[in-house]
DNA sequence: TTGTAAGCGTTATCAA
DNA sequence: TTGATAACGCTTACAA
């Protein structure tokens, strides 16, 4: 029999006699033959495969939001896969594997940008690649894009810390070109200012966004003077290394110093300190990025760029110093 | 020119005049030309795309192996990149997402195997795909692994609990197919039986592999009578599900119940309880999976299936009750 | 109901 | 130093 009759056994794309389907199929079973998926993709130029550009896999926020991405994808056509990127929020590096990814052409992207890269991702944008922006986005960019306000989260965690009583609050400052973590730091100046607190630049440390790197700025924290007697965490190791900082110290949060965090962590109410936390969805924020990329991907939705905004939740628990209900 | 002209001077494959090459570099950057990488997969049978099967990347000991895995694939050709697949531990998910990634034509897989699809397994190993195991492996499968030796691993971290004088020390099980697991629990045993403590089956309560299965595991241990001074828990799910449940009990650890746990988190030195631990390098076993598999890739190795091991640390913090001399 | 053949964009062989 | 062309394995329009 034909090539041709065999794909379309294959595909089921259109009749074929019983007795010439069972032949085919009987072959496929014998000569254990797998469809070439590569010659397929270069036919119907459609890889079903989804590349995904995050800053790193071991923060738990994207690992959830990975999780969010396949399950939507999978939701969709179980036949898609994600290719996976950390960028670790180093900006060549986010370029050579955005160049490596292309040329496997695939059939479209979701980012995570670490904030550089403007021209490339527009020319990007330009070729009509379906992309999408998730939980940060690049001003002037044309692509559809899933966030939290940030500005907001932040000023109503900060906020919290206000009216617990506390004047001055330090805040560990994420160093990432992206704008959501700008963004958070207005929301704590936003929360300062509607308390009537001055700004004090001297109280924002500044650190690479990794663990061992937020360890040694919130030892700074710690060193300030006169001391703050609260911080604020821009992002999850910043968290993590204040709070390692303080422990390594042997200070006590809450009662030497409040904490608060932006993300939260799977264990964050088991473990202590209890982290206070604003939370942002993770998961959905993958589902939905997913969902927007698809809609692109099927011409469901070709109008312009459609931006999402997702809410986040302020949990508060013990390491803030309100002894309040402690929610699970 | 021809089309050959432009394949060598991208590849770089053949002397080209300086002129001709000016010409054709002039003209790709002009037309955005962007190799297209399916064609050439196809023409070249290579995809430089590895197949990457774990059961859960939210769970951090896979998304670290994921990031040695990554990494090394990198340094040795940083044109490859890893196609994720989450299984959850679910044969049938496991085999639908092995399905669609072969059919994507993978250079190699590297799988954290669930436990069934025994003969399916078999099958793909004796196409001659470069496979490697990692982290468990399934006994009569004939490729390459990397693995720590979990019996013994386990075994040191509950003789640890017995010096301390426990005699009653419960287990949790994460019900999973794979040996690993069953292999901890034996080291359990050996433990025990090491110390002259007869083994109670009735002290190895079995779970699901999810925090939330966990708490209500680690809710029946504590439930268990006469009350078991201490707890194993075969991996980081369980030991988070059951801190959870003292926790949710205001049960305080070690006072109320000394725990001890498979697999280290990040956070593990910082939050409390600081939890003991056996750690396996999960970094480290990602890497040399990977480098077995590009031995096998470019044939630099192809005789019979190697069998690699890790090293574990005990890492003993708070948890277990002993106060000894406290790690970072 | 089935088969033939073009064409997807490369690489590689062979010829010029 | 360059070019023409076959082949990779599939899908699909068209023919039988």
């Amino acid at each position: 029999m034909s090539v041709a009759t065999v794909s379309h056994v294959v595909n089921g794309s259109r009749r074929v006699s019983p007795e010439v389907k069972a032949r085919v199929l009987k072959a496929i079973a014998a000569l254990k033959y797998r469809r070439d998926g590569i010659a397929r993709s270069l036919r119907m130029s459609q890889t079903r495969t989804i590349g995904l550009m995050i800053s790193d896999i071991s923060n738990p926020f994207f690992a959830d939001f990975v999780r969010g991405i396949e399950d939507a994808v999978h939701a969709r056509d179980p036949n898609y896969n994600l290719i996976l990127c950390n960028s670790e929020e180093q900006e060549d590096k986010e370029r050579r594997l955005f160049d490596v990814v292309l040329e496997k052409r695939v059939d479209g992207i979701v980012i995570v940008p670490a904030g550089g890269n403007r021209d490339y991702l527009n020319d990007l944008i330009g070729t009509g690649l379906p992309v999408v922006f998730a939980d940060r986005f690049l001003p002037g960019l044309d692509a559809d894009a899933v966030i939290v306000d940030n500005r907001d989260a932040s000023f109503r965690l900060v906020t919290h810390l206000v009216r617990l009583g506390h004047r001055r609050i330090a805040a560990l400052n994420a160093h990432l070109a992206a704008t959501s973590i700008r963004e958070r730091i207005e929301g704590y100046r936003d929360a300062l200012e509607a308390a009537g607190i001055p700004f004090d630049e001297r109280l924002v440390v500044t650190s690479r966004s990794r663990i061992e790197d937020a360890v040694v700025a919130g030892s700074e924290v710690l060193d300030l003077r006169p001391a703050p007697t609260a911080a604020f965490c821009t992002n999850n190791f910043m968290t993590l290394g204040l709070i390692r900082a303080l422990s390594d110290r042997g200070l006590r949060c809450p009662e030497d110093m409040a904490v608060i965090g932006f993300d939260d962590f799977p264990w964050a109410s088991t473990f202590r300190p209890r982290l206070t936390v604003v939370s942002q969805p993770s998961y959905a924020l993958g589902q939905e990025a997913a969902n927007l990329l698809f809609d692109r991907l099927l011409k469901k939705r070709t109008g312009p760029p459609v931006r999402l905004t997702l809410g986040t939740s302020l949990i508060i628990r013990e390491s803030c110093g309100a002894h309040a209900r402690v929610p699970a």
